[in-house]
DNA sequence: TGAAAAATATGAGTTTTCTCATATAAACCT
DNA sequence: AGGTTTATATGAGAAAACTCATATTTTTCA
């Protein structure tokens, strides 16, 4: 029932701890300002953290895929309010109750050894993002997106969710997928997709964002 | 010799292993592309992370101030090569030889559970910054900035660095040093200096950048 | 099924930020 | 001390990105 690459973090038996749980799609995994009480493992399904600004803007600092690990920061009480997490689709997640193995855990070399491993691939690949953002204007880093979330030579995301990712307002990323359209390296096919035209231009401008 | 908050994270002694090391002011402590062979210890000055794009643009990723630690990247395996490191002024770094002790530390609960509470809080700062980048202009980025690191009510850094720092032109960030004049919330002092005159509007355009 | 909400689309005008050119002053080296 | 590099400074024009307005289509959901 539980997945093998979840219960081999740790050195003891998970099992008579972890709960099952399901969310549908747009359901909040986690509300933002709440507690979080569980260590949760995404093992089936997408969900993106975002996080609310005095502005009134939402930021989308990530797109979680399973599987995947969230909960940490309030496994090592390093904040108190988590950010919110909204499922993308259905999810399956495991939840392990804080109050119960957080003693455990913190005992554990295995999990904490997987604990720092993976909170040092997260800071790289956030660090790496940030820096090509900066430094990038949006036809480069759109290029690069592209060319990682394409499916084959078809392109088909949701331009709202997208913007906000990328840090850009929707009026520009659709201006600057019109560019790309003029330039001949996309195509524009039935209302949502794009076509790949010109993959060697595409790369050629794309940022390479794992490049660290 | 070694101060007792180093000492403290370890439950064994690291006093055999550790190495005592001093650099001048612009002096590189870590060279980009290398490898790390040391988890750091900056104990005195301070230090700024920075990497250069194959566009030749350099991002400075971080300033590190004493006391902080560097190297867990390439301690965890997550890195192989380093970021760049140069000290901004005289620096006192206590060095531990990897292949030496991360046996050690990879059985050691209370350095690890430090370790993931140091990563947890770095990351937390750096979405912080990050959120807060991509959503305002650079006139609320930086009326934090200079609230943040004004010595009473004189301000007084290198605008090269800050540019750097904040992800802009040195050419706007002075374009935007000028509107703030000319707002009469800052007043340029002698060639390098400027007073604030208004600290209230200041604060109201300001974005925190540490309430996440 | 029908109304409301969300996503797509495009235009026009503005703000933000960048590039490049150029000049002067300060800091650094030997 | 004198030459080199680095930091400061400013102008002009262009590119990048944003806001607001507005229209159409698609999705959602009661």
């Amino acid at each position: 029932m539980i997945p093998s690459y979840v219960t081999n973090i740790f050195s003891f038996d998970i099992t008579p701890y972890a709960k099952w749980k399901e969310f549908r799609k747009n359901e909040l995994i986690c509300r933002e300002g709440d507690d979080l009480s569980d260590l949760v493992f995404l093992i089936k399904g997408n969900a993106k953290l975002f996080l609310t600004h005095e502005n009134g803007k939402v930021t989308i600092i990530d797109f979680f895929k399973s599987p995947t690990l969230f909960g940490e920061m309030e496994f090592m009480g390093a904040q108190k309010f988590t950010n919110g997490v909204i499922a993308l689709n259905k999810c399956v997640c495991i939840l392990l109750p804080l109050r119960e193995i957080s003693h455990l855990l913190r005992d554990d070399t295995k999990f904490l050894n997987y604990l720092c491993l993976f909170l040092c691939r997260k800071a790289l690949r956030n660090t790496s993002n940030y820096a090509t953002n900066q430094n990038y204007p949006l036809v480069n880093r759109l290029a690069n997106f592209i060319l990682l979330s394409a499916d084959g030579e078809i392109y088909n995301r949701k331009h709202t969710e997208v913007a906000e990712y990328l840090g850009v307002s929707y009026r520009h990323l659709l201006h600057v997928f019109a560019v790309l359209c003029e330039a001949d390296i996309l195509q524009h096919m039935d209302k949502k997709s794009y076509r790949i035209k010109d993959f060697s231009s595409l790369a050629t401008m794309a940022v390479n964002e794992n490049s660290l």
